[in-house]
DNA sequence: TGACAGTTACTGCCTAGGCAGTATAATGAC
DNA sequence: GTCATTATACTGCCTAGGCAGTAACTGTCA
C-alpha cells in the first residue's frame, strides 16, 4: 500500500507505522471502534426516554439529511438492504415513519416521518448533539474540524 | 454536559456543534462509524489469504498484547462474555489458540497460542499494519499522533 | 468453619446484520 | 416493440452479538 503511496507522489510519504514498534491493541484501529462503542452506549442511554434505539436515529438522522428510499438510506450509509427493510419495519411498527407507494417509479416506496417522527427528531437530534458535544469536551474547535478532517481523509483513502 | 464541562473548569470551552448547525449525518458520529466499517473490510481483505477473519484477528492482537483469559479479553475490547466463549471456541477450533487450565484458579482457562497460531500471528499483524498505513496515506506522524491523541481523549469523555 | 458475595466460564434465548435468491418494475440496446 | 439488464424491495437462512441465568470456584468476614 504504502508503495502505491509513494509510486503516485514525489514525496513519499513516510509510512505511520514500522515493523518495530507497530503495537495492534493500541493503534488508531482499536481506538476507532472502542470510540464508536462509547459514542453508540451513550447515545442509546441519551434516547432511552423517548424510546428510540441509536440505530433507529441513524437511520432517521440520514432520512433527515435528503435520502428518502430505503436504497439511498443503504448506499448513505453502508446498511444491508435485507437488514433495511426490517429496521423500517421496526421504525414503521413504532410509528414514526411510513412507507408511501410513489407513481413515477412504482419500484420504490418513499420514506416520510410520521406526525410523532416529525414531532420527536427535533428531540433526538438535540439530544445526539449533547452526546457529541460531551465526547468532544475540551476540543478546540478547531481541533474538532481536524478530527473531522483526519476521518474524512482516511474515508477516501479507503 | 457542557454544563458540567463549564462548572469543572474555569474557562468554558464552547460546545464543538450548536443547534443552528448540527447536521446528524456529517458530524463525527458517522464519520467514525464508516471509518470503522472501511477498515473492518479491508481488514477483512487482506486476512483472507490466510483463513482468518478480521474479528479473529482482534482476539489474537489482544492476546498478543498481554491478556491470557476471556474475561480479560472481554474487558479489554468491550465484548460480550457468552460471545467470547463462542469466538474462543471457533478459534480454538480453527486451530490458532487452545485453553488450559491453570492449577492456581480452576475457575479461569488460559489462552495460550497454539503453534499455528504463534506462525501466523506476525503475518497477521503485518498484513493489519499495512492495512492501517494506508488509511494513513498521506498523514504526517505528527498527524496520526495527533488523531490518536483525539480519540484517546473521546474515550476519557465517555 | 461456614455463610456469602464476587469472579469466571458457559448456555439458552432473543435480536439483528450479512448474504443469496426472488418478484416486480424501470431502463437501455437492438 | 421486444428482450436483456439493472434497480428496488423483500424473504429465508445463517451467523454472531447482547442479555439473563447457571455452575464451579475463590476470597472474605463473621
Amino acid at each position: 500500500m504504502s508503495n502505491i503511496s509513494s509510486m503516485s507522489t514525489n514525496v513519499s510519504a513516510p509510512d505511520i507505522y514500522d515493523t518495530k514498534t507497530f503495537e495492534p491493541a493500541r493503534c488508531v484501529g482499536p481506538l476507532i471502534s472502542r470510540v464508536r462503542v462509547a459514542l453508540l452506549e451513550s447515545l442509546d442511554r441519551a434516547l432511552l426516554p423517548l424510546n428510540v434505539t441509536s440505530a433507529q436515529y441513524v437511520i432517521l438522522s440520514t432520512l433527515a439529511s435528503g435520502a428518502d428510499s430505503a436504497s439511498q438510506l443503504c448506499r448513505g450509509i453502508s446498511y444491508d438492504a435485507g437488514a433495511m427493510t426490517r429496521m423500517i419495519d421496526r421504525l414503521e411498527q413504532r410509528g414514526l415513519l411510513k412507507r408511501v407507494r410513489v407513481a413515477d417509479d412504482r419500484r420504490t416506496m418513499k420514506l416520510q416521518l410520521t406526525d410523532e417522527g416529525k414531532a420527536l427528531y427535533p428531540e433526538m437530534r438535540a439530544l445526539a448533539m449533547e452526546v457529541i458535544n460531551g465526547l468532544l469536551r475540551g476540543f478546540t474547535k478547531a481541533e474538532a474540524r481536524q478530527l473531522e478532517d483526519f476521518l474524512k481523509r482516511m474515508l477516501e483513502n479507503a
